[in-house]
DNA sequence: GTCTATACTAGGATAGAC
DNA sequence: GTCTATCCTAGTATAGAC
């Protein structure tokens, strides 16, 4: 018996992951730089560099291609969650998140959604990959925040879940990118006074 | 003779300023709600209650549009700056100008422009009317921030721009429909937890 | 599963009569 | 300056051959 063939992907199966894999990546890459509006499915086809009906052998329709794009960067905020040293204070852990948030930003890597466009919301809202991860991103950064309350470090005059919203909202921050277009600091500093901003506040301490 | 021809709009004047004054308004409405790339022309003029042809008569083109709509809302950031008591503390100031653009967000009186969509932006940079505003808004605000940085209220490790920026960016911060999707806050109170997280910061103080 | 060629639609803009 | 009717491009999606 050959268990090997189902164990083992095969080399077409493979070349179909790594195919697929280009594309989400420049789906990503285009929705960071001019939103799903604005991106064409020409311009991904033209710049994975397939035809666009072999696109739509890939993903069904623009709405999905993007959903994809969007598992893929919670899958990153997922990883990137795993990857904080348990030990940290709760404060530590909320104010790197805002920082690696920030820096894909920074970096042109991260999907910027219009707020509304129905059609989208609703495939997000119907994609359990999608879902799951944002989900087990939130109850993370939830705990998290109801720590950093508990030992008195984080502001508990604030609701838990405006904490999140304001976390989650560094993603697409145009503070950012202004300042970037400003020219008179580096992505480091820009970070760093983004967070301040976030963290301490603009009033003087 | 009569001067009063030239002192005084006929009544057909009076009657073509309203209605693109109307027209304003709706267009100023539906960036609100959906953005400009989701706005179409047949919606507007739906709207306003008249043909998509007239329309054109009134404006040359969609980005035309939506540059009306936004020298609107300068218009009224400016006449709101000047509304603003001039011995009140230079923070006050800031503080109450951030939550003036934070309530226009929630009464849904916000027009949001894309971040890229160079035609808009092109349209933007050529239109005087436009540019006018902001600048003198933003060299308003700038002294504010100067006044309240060196009376040590304002944080003086941020350049003004950044703070500038910050309290621009409260104009379209996802946050407050987020929380007001929440449904669990009043308007009044969705403004006093983002205030406070703008100028307190979420750390504990 | 990839291609070329094409169908179909939405939406910005204009023509031309009144 | 308002209308109806139309043009035309851009862009999503699909047909059908290989």
């Amino acid at each position: 018996m050959n268990t090997a063939v189902s164990l083992k992907p095969s080399f077409k199966q493979q070349m179909l992951v790594a195919r697929e894999e280009a594309i989400v990546q420049t789906v990503n890459r285009l929705l960071a730089e001019k939103g799903f509006e604005a991106m064409t499915v020409d311009e991904v086809a033209a710049s994975v560099g397939i035809a666009k009906a072999s696109l739509y052998k890939h993903f069904p329709s623009k709405e999905d291609l993007a959903a994809a794009a969007m598992v893929r960067i919670m899958q990153r905020a997922k990883d990137f969650l795993a990857s904080v040293p348990a030990n940290d204070k709760p404060l530590d852990k909320l104010r790197a998140v805002a920082r690696w948030t920030m820096e894909v930003q920074l970096a042109g890597e991260m999907p910027s959604l219009p707020h509304q466009s129905s059609t989208l919301r609703a495939t997000l809202m119907n994609n359990r990959d999608y879902l799951d991860r944002l989900v087990a991103v939130s109850d993370t950064l939830g705990g998290w925040i109801e720590a950093a309350q508990a030992d008195g470090s984080l502001s508990a005059k604030l609701p838990a879940i405006a904490v999140l919203y304001t976390l989650f909202a560094r993603a697409c921050d145009p503070v950012l990118e202004f300042l970037k277009a400003g020219g008179q600091h580096t992505d480091a500093q820009i970070v760093e006074m983004v967070l301040s901003t976030c963290f301490d506040g603009l009033s003087a301490r």
